[in-house]
DNA sequence: ATGTAAATGACATTGAATATCATTTGTCAT
DNA sequence: ATGACAAATGATATTCAATGTCATTTACAT
């Protein structure tokens, strides 16, 4: 026994097992979005890795989230976020004060999905669910009055 | 009796209601969105209106939006798309084929948010619901495969 | 080592959306 | 009705994210 089994997978890997290459951009990127714990979007690679051009960065973004090893968030304005997948299927909370994105998941979830396909026309292929949070930190420093969309409490 | 009560609130009137002035574009924004029943985004609104300032569309839809007036999608990609709100809550079905909106509504979603609020730290402020779908009239065609975007199957 | 296709990065370009600001237009008081 | 004034508009410039182009570089199979 001399290795210990990593419990996340590893993304080149991943890559190269698909014909892609192991290049240092890439490595570089995948080293970077190993560290990024709590979201980030394509930017924030840009700026932690200014060796490295700005189309690179949201091609290799593209390429991983192609093969699930990250997953994006289309938040309500702004840029999406990005962040590292897990691999059992999940969905993401969103605080609105300070943008950390959590993740949860929920057999019921699944439940419900089978039983809204039983109710429609037509065949469910995927599913997005996000919730929209004040999390356990904000909730705690209580501040001012926050400005949540509207859009958030109704509707879609 | 001389009015037949119309089913659709009055959005002039909402916004009137809260100081906004009733100008021509705004009530022809109004009108091309009412007659849009399958989710537009603002550029269509700028193509179908070919009179009125693109700054002015973004303003309007901005400001229906606050108001719950529309709603917006943001889909995989390209950019958001709007439609009118009903009144109740409810989520909405994008065809992942030919990019109709539908809407659907569940008892069930919003047991599941209860049952997911107990289980968390911080406290719940709104969700939204995606569902990906191939449309009754999609499927019924059966054309060729469908380019579905990886991440609906496993994330987020 | 070398050839070759894949990948990169500098740059230009697209496309959505916002900011600016002089002009126009609704609304209210009269 | 009229005028005054703030709100709203629209032409334009600008921002910002993201993609396309293409000559150069790099990883990898041989």
């Amino acid at each position: 026994m001399t290795t210990v089994l990593t419990s996340r997978p590893d993304i080149m890997a991943i890559l190269e097992d698909k014909g892609y290459r192991s290049t240092m951009p890439r490595r570089a990127i995948v080293r970077v979005v190993e560290e990024m714990h709590e979201g980030f979007t394509a930017e924030d690679i840009v700026r932690k890795l200014p060796g490295i051009g700005r189309a690179t960065v949201f091609r290799t973004l593209k390429l991983f989230l192609e093969f699930g090893i990250i997953c994006r968030l289309n938040l309500l304005d702004g840029a999406p976020r990005y962040m590292l997948s897990r691999v059992e299927h999940h969905h993401h909370t969103v605080c609105v004060k300070c943008g950390k994105v959590g993740e949860f998941r929920a057999a019921t979830v699944e439940r419900l999905m089978r039983v809204i396909g039983n109710d429609m026309a037509g065949e469910i292929i995927g599913h997005r669910i996000e919730l929209y949070v004040v999390c356990e930190r904000c909730v705690g420093n209580g501040v001012e009055a926050l400005n949540i969309p509207s859009e958030v409490h109704s509707h879609s």
